[in-house]
DNA sequence: CGCCTTATTGATAATAATATTCAGTTGAGG
DNA sequence: CCTCAACTGAATATTATTATCAATAAGGCG
C-alpha cells in the first residue's frame, strides 16, 4: 500500500544519510512547503521558486529543480503532467489521502478523486514484477464541460 | 468505455473535416505507422521522424510534432511520459487492448498491463464530472529489480 | 471539373524548461 | 574540531517543442 511515510525532518535526514546524502536547510524548507500545501494545490518549479522568494526564504532555481527531482525519485513527491510545457509537484500521500487526477487537455482544469481499488491494483502490479513502488497515478485526459461548449479546439 | 474507435483513413478524414480540418498524406502516413506498431512499442517524435525517413516517406519534424499533438487531443493517440525529457506516443486502443504502464524511474524499463476495473473507474469519474473522455492511463512509477540491485541512484 | 479560400507543410528561427559546470560552502562522520 | 565529499548558487548550455512565414494543396462550391 504505497509505503510512503509522512516525512518529518528527522526521517528525511535518516533516509538521505542512508544513501550518503545530506539534509540541507533548502531541502527541509521545500519539504515543509509541500507538507503544508492545501489539498488540491500543485506547484511547478517556478511556482515554488516564487513562493519561497515571497516568504523570504529564497532558494535558487537550480536547487529547486535538483530537489524536486531528487524527492520525486525518492517517492516523497509526485511528479504530475497537469499542463503542457512544465511539470507540477505535490506531496506523495499514503492511503487515505492518495488520489488521482481528471485533467482537461484544453484548459488544464483538474479535478482530484480517490480510488482504493486503483491503488490496490497498482500495488499488486508492481509487486508481481518485483518493482519497488514509488507512485501510482491514474491520469484521465478529457475535455471539461466548459471547453466542450466553446467549440474552439 | 473509452469510445475510441479504430480509425481508418475514411473515419479520420470525416472527423477532421467535421472541424474544418483536412486529411493530408502526412497525417494518413503517421496514423498508419501507429496502427501497425507492434504491441508494447512506443515512439517519440524523433523516433517517428527517423522511422519515416528510413521508409522513404520523410515528413518534417514540424509536421510530426504538430500531428502528434493534434492526434493526442483528438484521442487517437496517447501521450505517455515513459522517460525523462521527451514524450512517447502509441495508438489509443479501445477496450480489449487498452492498457497501463509500470515504469522504472531509473532506467525507463516499461511493462504494460491491462485492467478492466481501472478503465471502468476512469470512465465513471469523467462521466460524473461531465468531462469528455480522451484517455485514461495508470502510470506506476517504480524501481525495477535490476536497478534495485545496482545501488546507484 | 476547375476555382478560390484557407488549412497545412517544411525550413528556419525562437522559446523555455531543465541540466550542467564550477568555485565556494557546509553537512556529517570520525 | 577536521576532513572531505556532497551541496548550493550563478552562469551557461542543452534540447525538446513551438512559432513564423512563404509556398503548397485540400475541399467546398459553382
Ligand atoms: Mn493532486
Ligand atoms: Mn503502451
Ligand atoms: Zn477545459
Ligand atoms: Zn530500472
Amino acid at each position: 500500500m504505497l509505503n510512503a511515510p509522512v516525512y518529518t525532518s528527522a526521517s528525511l535526514k535518516a533516509e538521505l544519510n542512508e544513501k550518503g546524502w545530506r539534509l540541507t536547510p533548502q531541502r527541509e524548507v521545500i519539504l515543509t512547503v509541500f507538507q503544508n500545501l492545501p489539498e488540491g494545490q500543485h506547484l511547478s518549479a517556478e511556482d515554488l521558486y516564487a513562493l519561497l522568494e515571497e516568504q523570504g526564504e529564497g532558494i535558487s532555481l537550480s536547487t529547486i529543480y535538483r530537489t524536486l527531482k531528487l524527492m520525486s525519485r525518492m517517492g516523497i513527491l509526485r511528479e504530475l503532467e497537469l499542463a503542457e510545457g512544465h511539470k507540477h509537484y505535490e506531496i506523495n500521500q499514503p492511503h487515505p489521502h492518495h488520489h488521482h487526477h481528471l485533467i482537461c487537455v484544453r484548459c488544464s482544469k483538474t479535478i482530484e478523486f480517490k480510488s482504493d481499488p486503483i491503488l490496490k491494483i497498482g500495488t499488486k502490479a508492481a509487486q508481481k514484477e518485483g518493482y519497488h513502488l514509488l507512485d501510482c497515478q491514474l491520469s484521465i485526459h478529457a475535455v471539461c464541460p466548459t471547453c466542450q461548449r466553446s467549440l474552439l479546439v
